[in-house]
DNA sequence: CGAGTGATTGACTTAGATCAATGACCGTGG
DNA sequence: CCACGGTCATTGATCTAAGTCAATCACTCG
Protein backbone atom coordinates (compact mmCIF):
# COMPACT_ATOMS: atom_id res chain seq x y z
CA UNK A 1 0.00 0.00 0.00
CA UNK A 2 1.29 3.43 -1.24
CA UNK A 3 1.95 5.88 1.93
CA UNK A 4 0.31 8.18 -0.68
CA UNK A 5 -3.07 6.30 0.31
CA UNK A 6 -3.01 6.95 3.58
CA UNK A 7 -0.93 10.11 5.09
CA UNK A 8 -2.04 13.52 3.99
CA UNK A 9 0.33 15.10 2.09
CA UNK A 10 0.34 17.86 4.45
CA UNK A 11 2.51 15.75 6.40
CA UNK A 12 4.28 14.05 3.66
CA UNK A 13 5.37 17.22 2.68
CA UNK A 14 6.90 18.57 6.14
CA UNK A 15 9.03 15.51 6.89
CA UNK A 16 12.50 15.57 6.94
CA UNK A 17 14.18 13.71 4.26
CA UNK A 18 17.40 11.94 3.99
CA UNK A 19 19.49 10.28 1.86
CA UNK A 20 21.91 7.82 1.90
CA UNK A 21 24.66 5.87 -0.42
CA UNK A 22 24.61 2.12 -1.06
CA UNK A 23 25.56 -0.09 1.58
CA UNK A 24 24.72 2.58 3.99
CA UNK A 25 22.28 1.48 7.29
CA UNK A 26 19.52 3.39 7.80
CA UNK A 27 18.80 1.97 11.15
CA UNK A 28 19.77 -1.37 13.35
CA UNK A 29 17.70 -3.65 15.46
CA UNK A 30 18.10 -2.57 18.85
CA UNK A 31 18.29 1.13 17.86
CA UNK A 32 15.58 3.48 19.39
CA UNK A 33 12.47 3.78 17.30
CA UNK A 34 11.73 7.43 17.30
CA UNK A 35 9.53 7.41 14.47
CA UNK A 36 8.82 5.64 11.03
CA UNK A 37 10.55 6.12 7.05
CA UNK A 38 8.81 6.24 4.00
CA UNK A 39 10.43 5.13 0.58
CA UNK A 40 11.32 8.33 -1.96
CA UNK A 41 13.47 6.93 -4.19
CA UNK A 42 15.82 3.84 -4.43
CA UNK A 43 15.56 0.41 -2.43
CA UNK A 44 15.67 -0.78 1.11
CA UNK A 45 16.43 -4.13 2.52
CA UNK A 46 15.11 -5.06 6.08
CA UNK A 47 16.57 -7.71 7.36
CA UNK A 48 17.22 -9.77 10.60
CA UNK A 49 20.68 -10.92 11.57
CA UNK A 50 21.05 -14.00 13.93
CA UNK A 51 23.17 -14.79 16.46
CA UNK A 52 25.27 -17.39 13.89
CA UNK A 53 25.19 -14.33 11.66
CA UNK A 54 23.02 -15.54 9.16
CA UNK A 55 20.46 -13.32 7.22
CA UNK A 56 16.82 -13.58 6.97
CA UNK A 57 15.59 -10.79 4.54
CA UNK A 58 11.76 -9.86 5.46
CA UNK A 59 11.10 -7.68 2.44
CA UNK A 60 13.16 -5.14 -0.19
CA UNK A 61 10.61 -2.32 0.16
CA UNK A 62 10.91 0.14 -2.77
CA UNK A 63 9.37 3.73 -3.70
CA UNK A 64 5.80 4.47 -1.40
CA UNK A 65 6.40 1.67 0.62
CA UNK A 66 6.79 2.52 4.44
CA UNK A 67 9.49 0.96 6.64
CA UNK A 68 8.92 -0.09 10.37
CA UNK A 69 5.14 0.51 10.37
CA UNK A 70 4.85 -1.41 13.84
CA UNK A 71 7.84 -0.12 15.12
CA UNK A 72 5.41 3.13 15.87
CA UNK A 73 4.16 1.25 19.24
CA UNK A 74 7.75 -0.52 20.40
CA UNK A 75 10.85 1.39 21.69
CA UNK A 76 13.15 -0.19 19.59
CA UNK A 77 13.49 -0.91 15.92
CA UNK A 78 13.09 -4.96 15.68
CA UNK A 79 14.76 -5.45 12.41
CA UNK A 80 18.01 -3.57 9.99
CA UNK A 81 17.31 -1.66 7.46
CA UNK A 82 20.03 -1.28 4.40
CA UNK A 83 19.97 0.73 1.05
CA UNK A 84 20.54 -1.77 -1.42
CA UNK A 85 20.70 1.41 -4.06
CA UNK A 86 21.25 5.10 -3.52
CA UNK A 87 18.37 5.86 -1.30
CA UNK A 88 15.94 9.00 -0.33
CA UNK A 89 13.74 9.03 2.75
CA UNK A 90 11.48 11.07 4.73
CA UNK A 91 11.10 10.69 8.44
CA UNK A 92 7.86 10.68 10.21
CA UNK A 93 8.12 11.36 14.04
CA UNK A 94 5.66 8.90 15.82
CA UNK A 95 4.19 11.84 17.63
CA UNK A 96 3.33 13.52 15.06
CA UNK A 97 1.83 10.66 13.52
CA UNK A 98 0.13 9.47 16.63
CA UNK A 99 -1.48 13.29 17.11
CA UNK A 100 -2.58 12.75 13.55
CA UNK A 101 -4.32 9.48 14.12
CA UNK A 102 -6.24 11.13 17.02
CA UNK A 103 -7.28 13.94 14.83
CA UNK A 104 -8.56 11.90 11.38
CA UNK A 105 -9.68 8.69 11.71
CA UNK A 106 -9.89 8.38 8.16
CA UNK A 107 -6.01 7.91 8.12
CA UNK A 108 -6.27 5.97 11.03
CA UNK A 109 -8.04 3.35 9.41
CA UNK A 110 -6.28 3.77 6.77
CA UNK A 111 -3.28 2.81 8.66
CA UNK A 112 -5.06 0.34 10.44
CA UNK A 113 -5.26 -1.29 7.13
CA UNK A 114 -1.83 -1.29 6.36
CA UNK A 115 -0.79 -2.81 9.59
CA UNK A 116 -3.62 -5.63 8.65
CA UNK A 117 -2.34 -6.47 5.83
CA UNK A 118 1.08 -6.95 6.82
CA UNK A 119 -0.16 -9.49 9.26
CA UNK A 120 -1.90 -10.95 6.61
CA UNK A 121 1.62 -11.31 4.31
CA UNK A 122 3.46 -12.25 6.95
CA UNK A 123 0.99 -14.96 7.86
CA UNK A 124 1.67 -16.23 4.21
CA UNK A 125 5.37 -16.37 4.47
CA UNK A 126 5.47 -18.10 7.44
CA UNK A 127 2.66 -20.63 5.84
CA UNK A 128 5.39 -20.62 3.10
CA UNK A 129 8.68 -21.32 5.58
CA UNK A 130 6.60 -23.77 6.70
CA UNK A 131 6.95 -25.97 3.21
CA UNK A 132 9.47 -28.07 3.19
CA UNK A 133 10.58 -28.64 -0.11
CA UNK A 134 12.53 -25.38 -1.62
CA UNK A 135 10.38 -26.13 -5.18
CA UNK A 136 6.73 -26.36 -2.90
CA UNK A 137 8.42 -22.66 -1.48
CA UNK A 138 9.17 -21.09 -4.58
CA UNK A 139 5.65 -22.19 -6.18
CA UNK A 140 3.83 -20.85 -3.42
CA UNK A 141 5.77 -17.68 -3.46
CA UNK A 142 5.69 -16.96 -7.33
CA UNK A 143 1.24 -17.73 -7.06
CA UNK A 144 1.15 -15.32 -4.04
CA UNK A 145 2.99 -12.39 -6.13
CA UNK A 146 2.10 -13.25 -10.01
CA UNK A 147 0.40 -10.72 -11.14
CA UNK A 148 -0.76 -12.16 -14.58
CA UNK A 149 2.06 -14.77 -14.87
CA UNK A 150 4.96 -13.07 -14.83
CA UNK A 151 6.75 -12.12 -11.43
CA UNK A 152 9.39 -9.50 -10.96
CA UNK A 153 11.69 -9.93 -8.93
CA UNK A 154 12.04 -6.85 -5.95
CA UNK A 155 15.89 -7.69 -5.35
CA UNK A 156 18.64 -10.40 -6.78
CA UNK A 157 18.20 -13.87 -6.26
CA UNK A 158 20.25 -14.06 -3.54
CA UNK A 159 17.54 -11.80 -1.74
CA UNK A 160 14.84 -13.86 -2.72
CA UNK A 161 16.90 -16.95 -0.91
CA UNK A 162 16.92 -15.07 2.09
CA UNK A 163 13.12 -14.13 1.53
CA UNK A 164 12.58 -18.08 1.22
CA UNK A 165 14.43 -19.17 3.95
CA UNK A 166 16.92 -20.87 1.37
CA UNK A 167 20.73 -20.84 0.50
CA UNK A 168 21.16 -19.30 -2.62
CA UNK A 169 22.65 -22.65 -4.17
CA UNK A 170 19.70 -24.24 -3.25
CA UNK A 171 17.85 -21.55 -4.82
CA UNK A 172 19.51 -21.41 -8.07
CA UNK A 173 19.42 -25.18 -8.76
CA UNK A 174 16.14 -25.34 -7.61
CA UNK A 175 15.03 -22.24 -10.27
CA UNK A 176 17.63 -24.17 -13.08
CA UNK A 177 14.93 -27.40 -12.57
CA UNK A 178 11.92 -25.99 -12.73
CA UNK A 179 13.12 -24.15 -15.87
CA UNK A 180 14.68 -27.47 -16.94
CA UNK A 181 11.10 -28.60 -16.47
CA UNK A 182 9.06 -26.50 -18.36
CA UNK A 183 7.68 -24.98 -15.38
CA UNK A 184 9.18 -21.62 -15.27
CA UNK A 185 11.22 -19.43 -17.77
CA UNK A 186 13.63 -17.25 -16.82
CA UNK A 187 14.64 -13.56 -17.83
CA UNK A 188 16.56 -10.96 -16.40
CA UNK A 189 15.13 -10.03 -12.69
CA UNK A 190 11.85 -11.87 -13.66
CA UNK A 191 10.57 -15.10 -13.55
CA UNK A 192 7.70 -16.48 -15.96
CA UNK A 193 5.45 -18.68 -14.58
CA UNK A 194 4.10 -21.23 -17.03
CA UNK A 195 1.25 -23.38 -15.45
CA UNK A 196 1.30 -26.42 -17.63
CA UNK B 1 -2.77 -7.97 24.80
CA UNK B 2 -6.32 -8.73 26.63
CA UNK B 3 -9.63 -7.56 24.79
CA UNK B 4 -9.87 -5.80 28.14
CA UNK B 5 -7.75 -3.30 27.50
CA UNK B 6 -8.72 -2.28 24.08
CA UNK B 7 -12.73 -2.92 23.75
CA UNK B 8 -15.26 -0.69 25.86
CA UNK B 9 -17.41 -2.69 27.95
CA UNK B 10 -20.32 -1.75 26.19
CA UNK B 11 -19.46 -2.97 23.40
CA UNK B 12 -18.06 -6.35 24.17
CA UNK B 13 -21.42 -7.09 26.71
CA UNK B 14 -23.85 -6.30 23.42
CA UNK B 15 -22.15 -8.87 21.80
CA UNK B 16 -23.58 -12.13 20.53
CA UNK B 17 -21.84 -15.22 22.50
CA UNK B 18 -21.84 -18.92 21.02
CA UNK B 19 -20.07 -21.75 22.19
CA UNK B 20 -18.17 -25.05 20.84
CA UNK B 21 -17.78 -28.47 21.80
CA UNK B 22 -14.08 -29.77 21.47
CA UNK B 23 -13.02 -30.23 18.09
CA UNK B 24 -15.34 -27.97 16.00
CA UNK B 25 -15.06 -25.12 13.89
CA UNK B 26 -15.47 -21.52 14.25
CA UNK B 27 -14.19 -20.91 11.03
CA UNK B 28 -12.46 -21.98 7.94
CA UNK B 29 -10.13 -20.10 5.52
CA UNK B 30 -11.65 -18.71 2.85
CA UNK B 31 -15.40 -18.42 4.83
CA UNK B 32 -16.86 -14.45 4.54
CA UNK B 33 -15.08 -12.53 7.52
CA UNK B 34 -17.83 -10.93 9.19
CA UNK B 35 -16.05 -9.86 12.05
CA UNK B 36 -13.63 -10.80 14.66
CA UNK B 37 -13.62 -13.43 17.91
CA UNK B 38 -13.00 -12.74 21.24
CA UNK B 39 -12.52 -16.32 23.41
CA UNK B 40 -14.22 -16.35 26.64
CA UNK B 41 -12.90 -19.08 28.11
CA UNK B 42 -11.14 -22.53 26.70
CA UNK B 43 -8.65 -22.89 24.13
CA UNK B 44 -8.83 -22.34 20.31
CA UNK B 45 -6.11 -23.48 17.75
CA UNK B 46 -5.86 -21.14 14.80
CA UNK B 47 -3.86 -22.76 11.61
CA UNK B 48 -3.85 -23.11 8.37
CA UNK B 49 -3.16 -26.37 6.26
CA UNK B 50 -1.57 -26.14 3.09
CA UNK B 51 -2.18 -28.43 -0.28
CA UNK B 52 -0.44 -31.76 1.27
CA UNK B 53 -2.34 -31.67 4.22
CA UNK B 54 0.33 -30.30 6.03
CA UNK B 55 -0.85 -28.36 9.31
CA UNK B 56 1.05 -25.07 10.55
CA UNK B 57 -0.46 -24.23 13.75
CA UNK B 58 -0.21 -20.05 13.92
CA UNK B 59 -1.18 -19.96 17.45
CA UNK B 60 -3.18 -21.39 20.82
CA UNK B 61 -5.69 -18.45 21.76
CA UNK B 62 -6.89 -18.34 25.57
CA UNK B 63 -9.62 -16.09 27.22
CA UNK B 64 -9.01 -12.82 26.39
CA UNK B 65 -7.14 -13.38 22.92
CA UNK B 66 -9.03 -12.18 19.77
CA UNK B 67 -8.78 -14.19 16.61
CA UNK B 68 -8.70 -12.71 13.12
CA UNK B 69 -8.16 -9.30 13.97
CA UNK B 70 -6.60 -8.69 10.97
CA UNK B 71 -9.59 -10.03 8.79
CA UNK B 72 -11.35 -6.80 10.09
CA UNK B 73 -10.09 -5.67 6.43
CA UNK B 74 -9.84 -8.70 4.38
CA UNK B 75 -13.05 -10.12 3.34
CA UNK B 76 -12.27 -13.63 3.92
CA UNK B 77 -10.79 -15.26 6.79
CA UNK B 78 -7.05 -16.19 6.21
CA UNK B 79 -6.81 -19.67 8.70
CA UNK B 80 -8.85 -22.04 10.40
CA UNK B 81 -9.83 -21.61 13.86
CA UNK B 82 -10.71 -24.62 15.86
CA UNK B 83 -11.91 -25.62 19.43
CA UNK B 84 -9.63 -27.31 20.82
CA UNK B 85 -11.93 -27.40 24.11
CA UNK B 86 -14.87 -26.92 25.14
CA UNK B 87 -15.19 -23.17 24.31
CA UNK B 88 -17.16 -19.91 24.77
CA UNK B 89 -16.45 -17.09 22.50
CA UNK B 90 -18.01 -13.77 21.77
CA UNK B 91 -18.45 -12.22 18.35
CA UNK B 92 -18.16 -8.65 17.05
CA UNK B 93 -19.30 -7.51 13.96
CA UNK B 94 -16.96 -5.72 11.39
CA UNK B 95 -18.91 -2.34 11.30
CA UNK B 96 -19.38 -2.16 15.38
CA UNK B 97 -15.79 -1.93 15.66
CA UNK B 98 -14.83 0.27 12.37
CA UNK B 99 -17.81 2.92 14.08
CA UNK B 100 -16.57 2.43 17.74
CA UNK B 101 -12.78 3.43 15.77
CA UNK B 102 -14.25 6.03 14.48
CA UNK B 103 -15.89 7.42 17.27
CA UNK B 104 -13.06 6.96 19.86
CA UNK B 105 -9.25 7.47 18.84
CA UNK B 106 -7.91 5.52 22.14
CA UNK B 107 -9.30 2.39 21.47
CA UNK B 108 -8.64 2.92 17.61
CA UNK B 109 -5.19 3.51 18.62
CA UNK B 110 -4.94 0.25 21.24
CA UNK B 111 -6.43 -1.50 18.46
CA UNK B 112 -3.40 -0.13 16.19
CA UNK B 113 -1.05 -1.23 19.22
CA UNK B 114 -2.42 -4.63 18.76
CA UNK B 115 -1.39 -4.99 15.31
CA UNK B 116 1.32 -3.54 15.27
CA UNK B 117 2.30 -6.30 18.16
CA UNK B 118 1.13 -8.83 15.82
CA UNK B 119 3.40 -7.82 13.22
CA UNK B 120 6.04 -7.85 15.54
CA UNK B 121 5.54 -11.23 16.90
CA UNK B 122 5.33 -12.96 13.18
CA UNK B 123 8.33 -11.51 11.98
CA UNK B 124 10.28 -13.55 15.14
CA UNK B 125 8.40 -16.04 14.24
CA UNK B 126 9.62 -16.13 10.92
CA UNK B 127 13.61 -14.90 12.50
CA UNK B 128 12.62 -18.72 14.13
CA UNK B 129 11.52 -20.87 11.29
CA UNK B 130 14.68 -19.00 9.54
CA UNK B 131 16.99 -21.19 11.89
CA UNK B 132 18.37 -24.28 10.39
CA UNK B 133 18.70 -26.45 13.22
CA UNK B 134 15.64 -27.88 15.48
CA UNK B 135 17.84 -26.83 18.82
CA UNK B 136 18.16 -23.19 17.60
CA UNK B 137 14.41 -22.92 17.21
CA UNK B 138 13.93 -24.43 20.65
CA UNK B 139 16.36 -21.85 22.29
CA UNK B 140 14.73 -19.11 20.18
CA UNK B 141 10.93 -20.01 21.25
CA UNK B 142 11.93 -20.58 25.50
CA UNK B 143 14.05 -16.92 25.05
CA UNK B 144 11.50 -15.08 23.37
CA UNK B 145 8.71 -16.91 25.33
CA UNK B 146 10.05 -17.24 29.10
CA UNK B 147 8.97 -15.32 31.99
CA UNK B 148 11.34 -16.23 34.88
CA UNK B 149 12.92 -19.29 33.82
CA UNK B 150 9.84 -21.47 33.41
CA UNK B 151 8.22 -21.49 29.57
CA UNK B 152 4.55 -22.84 29.90
CA UNK B 153 3.49 -24.52 26.96
CA UNK B 154 0.09 -23.65 25.43
CA UNK B 155 -0.89 -26.25 23.79
CA UNK B 156 0.89 -29.53 23.62
CA UNK B 157 4.08 -30.73 22.37
CA UNK B 158 2.73 -31.44 19.04
CA UNK B 159 1.21 -28.39 18.71
CA UNK B 160 4.94 -26.40 19.75
CA UNK B 161 6.03 -28.84 16.69
CA UNK B 162 3.56 -27.08 14.48
CA UNK B 163 4.24 -24.04 15.72
CA UNK B 164 8.24 -24.28 15.54
CA UNK B 165 8.26 -25.89 11.91
CA UNK B 166 9.13 -29.36 13.32
CA UNK B 167 7.61 -32.80 12.88
CA UNK B 168 6.96 -33.67 16.20
CA UNK B 169 9.10 -36.48 16.33
CA UNK B 170 11.85 -33.95 15.80
CA UNK B 171 10.99 -31.94 18.60
CA UNK B 172 10.37 -34.69 21.22
CA UNK B 173 13.99 -35.97 19.91
CA UNK B 174 14.95 -32.35 20.42
CA UNK B 175 13.94 -31.79 24.05
CA UNK B 176 14.90 -35.23 25.10
CA UNK B 177 19.15 -34.42 24.54
CA UNK B 178 18.42 -31.22 25.89
CA UNK B 179 16.89 -32.94 28.90
CA UNK B 180 20.03 -34.95 28.88
CA UNK B 181 22.64 -32.20 28.36
CA UNK B 182 20.70 -30.37 31.25
CA UNK B 183 19.85 -27.43 29.15
CA UNK B 184 16.49 -27.79 30.33
CA UNK B 185 14.32 -29.44 32.35
CA UNK B 186 10.45 -30.86 31.62
CA UNK B 187 7.29 -30.67 33.64
CA UNK B 188 4.00 -31.37 32.93
CA UNK B 189 2.81 -29.00 30.26
CA UNK B 190 6.09 -26.84 31.14
CA UNK B 191 9.72 -26.85 30.16
CA UNK B 192 12.19 -24.90 32.78
CA UNK B 193 15.11 -23.13 31.15
CA UNK B 194 18.19 -23.64 33.06
CA UNK B 195 20.93 -21.17 31.55
CA UNK B 196 23.97 -22.70 32.42
C1' DC C 1 41.73 -2.73 -15.19
C1' DG C 2 41.26 -4.90 -10.67
C1' DA C 3 38.10 -5.52 -6.64
C1' DG C 4 33.82 -6.88 -5.17
C1' DT C 5 29.64 -9.25 -5.64
C1' DG C 6 26.15 -11.97 -7.98
C1' DA C 7 25.25 -16.18 -10.63
C1' DT C 8 26.08 -20.87 -11.35
C1' DT C 9 27.50 -25.61 -10.91
C1' DG C 10 29.91 -29.74 -8.60
C1' DA C 11 30.89 -33.04 -4.64
C1' DC C 12 30.00 -34.39 -0.10
C1' DT C 13 27.70 -34.47 4.45
C1' DT C 14 24.18 -34.21 7.69
C1' DA C 15 20.03 -33.01 10.12
C1' DG C 16 15.59 -33.76 10.02
C1' DA C 17 11.64 -35.95 7.46
C1' DT C 18 9.43 -40.27 6.91
C1' DC C 19 7.80 -44.72 8.11
C1' DA C 20 6.86 -47.63 11.86
C1' DA C 21 5.89 -49.43 16.31
C1' DT C 22 4.73 -49.13 21.30
C1' DG C 23 3.21 -47.44 25.78
C1' DA C 24 0.53 -43.94 28.45
C1' DC C 25 -3.55 -41.49 29.19
C1' DC C 26 -8.40 -40.04 28.79
C1' DG C 27 -13.07 -39.88 28.08
C1' DT C 28 -17.18 -42.52 27.16
C1' DG C 29 -20.60 -45.59 26.47
C1' DG C 30 -22.35 -50.20 27.38
C1' DC D 1 -16.67 -49.99 36.33
C1' DC D 2 -14.05 -51.42 32.73
C1' DA D 3 -13.05 -52.23 27.86
C1' DC D 4 -12.24 -49.73 23.77
C1' DG D 5 -11.05 -46.14 20.52
C1' DG D 6 -8.54 -42.12 20.04
C1' DT D 7 -4.73 -39.13 20.56
C1' DC D 8 -0.39 -37.84 22.65
C1' DA D 9 4.28 -39.14 23.82
C1' DT D 10 8.31 -41.58 22.73
C1' DT D 11 11.89 -44.10 20.42
C1' DG D 12 14.14 -46.74 16.42
C1' DA D 13 15.77 -47.24 11.46
C1' DT D 14 16.29 -45.38 7.05
C1' DC D 15 16.43 -41.98 3.35
C1' DT D 16 16.73 -37.73 1.04
C1' DA D 17 16.76 -32.97 0.17
C1' DA D 18 19.08 -29.12 1.37
C1' DG D 19 23.17 -27.25 3.65
C1' DT D 20 28.17 -26.69 3.30
C1' DC D 21 32.47 -26.09 1.04
C1' DA D 22 34.54 -24.89 -3.10
C1' DA D 23 35.51 -23.27 -7.64
C1' DT D 24 34.51 -20.57 -11.84
C1' DC D 25 32.47 -17.03 -14.79
C1' DA D 26 30.04 -12.68 -15.56
C1' DC D 27 29.20 -8.06 -14.51
C1' DT D 28 29.61 -3.48 -12.66
C1' DC D 29 31.80 0.37 -10.64
C1' DG D 30 35.21 3.41 -9.38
Amino acid sequence: MDVKEWLPSSIRGSAIERTLAAGQILFSRGDHAAGLYEVVSGKVRRSRTDSDGRELVLGIACAGDTIAEASLFSPIYHSTATAITKVVVRFHRKATLLAEFARNPRVAQSFMRLLACQVIDLRARLERHNLRSARERVRHYLAADANGDIVVLPGTVKDLAGELGLTHEALYRTLSEMEGEGEIARLKGKIRFLPH
